[in-house]
RNA sequence: GGCGGGGUUCCCGAGCGGUCAAAGGGGUCGCGCUGUAAACGCGAUGGCUCAGCCUUCGCAGGUUCGAAUCCUGCCCCCGCCA
């Protein structure tokens, strides 16, 4: 049997496996070792930001991480920043946040919550959710306090703050504060270990220093690599658009794994679906020899059968082939019926209503040959059809809008 | 307090009296192709009762035959100096 020093070595690497940063050195292996020694869990700390309630595959790497620290026994803090979000974190992007009114916070905080039970263990005992207005609506002499640990120097060292200040850039006393109320939630909740993406190395370091400044043991902190979008290039975020959210349909996560570029297949796979920790027994990765459309394949299934099931996975598959491989109407169509008075079937009217485009959208993707009547394509300008012609038809727009016509 | 820069269509960003519904890029959409909603190529991208009409370039007024482009006032944003 292995001393308890090694074993938490082990432990921490475990743990740190497919992290970008663990830090500092040595840091989470002494703080596991802490644990055992006082026969108590740690307390790991995951700040949310409730301005983007729908949790997508790339939050789901830091949670799948979290979960790994569940597993293992250890207690996750999550922490709602229903304060800061009125603050406006600007990590990795260039213009601040809008703020959001306290409903909308409460609804947004709500939805996270819910959403991160798919991936976190939500028994009591492993999962702890706190909301950090708890304890930073405070006295402007707390506040005063808190600003007394950093200096300006500190805070303008952080990569995007230098940059946008020497590109003459806006900087708002907010953002600045951002990282120091981040880093007061640690203190507040005792947090041994803090997560986050790798643009939240900043805020997590400076958030050891702030415990140090109230007299607490400092957070080992852990970064995670960020997820790209759906296009390949830029961090997943629901305001890029490029997101795939954990509670769409499984379809929708099939195809919109199968949009991501071919690049990205390694890393998708690396991050969401291998075995979280890994182990010797487990078979080699999928081989370099697998073409990359089969291998986006599997990854897809394997995405959708870990957010709901095998059953999903393969029906999902079956339809993504029978829409984008063959060309044909999916199983499942949903009805639209139409009424005509004037002897015509006006198609854009019908469009527009049906997908939510404009009128004009909807002449243009039937000029464009984008709009399909039963088995016939429409011709530019044909815009209005005879009734008989379109009742119990499939109409097809783009690749993949569908709606069977009933004339009613 | 002083000086300077700026607000353009989903985003960035050109335009700076007519040829502007407004360049270019991004995004998005469509088609083609294909191994996929990949990649690549081509095209489209304010609205509508769509060969025409209507409403747009921070807001309000004005000059003009004619303004996103000129003038006046206002609102908002940013930087620098102090």
């Amino acid at each position: 049997m292995p001393n308890a020093t090694d074993a938490a070595a082990e432990d921490a690497a475990r743990l740190s496996h497919n992290a970008v940063d663990s830090l500092p050195q040595g840091g989470l292996a002494d703080k596991l070792r802490l644990a055992r020694a006082e026969d108590r869990q740690l307390r790991v700390k995951l700040g949310i930001d409730p301005t983007a309630p729908d949790i997508h595959l790339g939050h789901a790497v830091v949670l799948r991480k979290l979960r790994e620290f569940q597993d293992a026994g250890h207690r996750v803090v999550l922490i709602v920043g229903d304060y800061t979000a009125r603050v406006g974190d600007p990590s990795g992007r260039t213009t601040l946040r809008p703020m959001l009114s306290e409903a909308e916070i409460d609804a947004n905080a709500a939805t996270f919550q819910r959403q991160a039970g798919r991936i976190l263990d939500d028994d009591p005992q492993r999962l702890e959710v706190r909301r950090n207005s708890e304890w930073l609506d405070m006295r402007t002499t707390e506040l005063l306090q808190l600003l007394g640990t950093t200096t300006a120097a500190q805070l303008l060292e952080r990569d995007d703050f230098a940059k946008r200040l020497a590109a003459g850039e806006a900087i708002s006393m907010l953002e600045l504060l951002y990282p120091l109320l981040q880093g007061y939630d640690s203190v507040a909740v005792d947090a041994d270990v803090e997560l986050g993406g790798t643009d939240q190395k900043f805020n997590l370091l400076l958030g050891r220093d702030i415990q140090r400044a109230y007299g607490q043991p400092e957070q080992a902190i852990m970064t995670m690599p960020i997820l790209v979008g759906t296009e390949g290039r830029r961090k997943m975020s629901k305001s890029l658009a490029n997101q795939i959210g954990v509670t769409e349909p499984p379809e929708e996560i099939y195809g919109k794994t199968m949009a991501i570029p071919d690049e990205a297949i390694e890393e998708y796979r690396r991050l969401l679906v291998d075995q979280l920790t890994p182990s010797e027994e487990l078979p080699p990765p999928a081989s370099a020899e697998t073409s990359p459309r089969d291998a986006k394949r599997a990854l897809a299934r394997d995405v959708v059968a870990w957010l709901y099931s095998d059953q999903d996975a393969a029906a999902a598959e079956r339809r993504f082939d029978r829409v984008h491989v063959d060309h044909e109407a999916p199983e499942e169509i949903d009805e639209a019926s139409f009424s005509c008075e004037d002897g015509q079937l006006h198609l854009p009217g019908l469009i527009a209503d049906e997908f939510g485009v404009s009128r004009s959208e909807a002449r243009r993707l039937i000029d464009q040959g984008g709009v399909t009547l039963g088995d016939s394509q429409l011709a530019p300008g044909e815009h209005d059809v005879a009734p008989e012609r379109a009742d119990g038809q499939v109409l097809k727009v783009g690749r993949r809008r569908f709606r069977r016509l009933r004339r009613g």
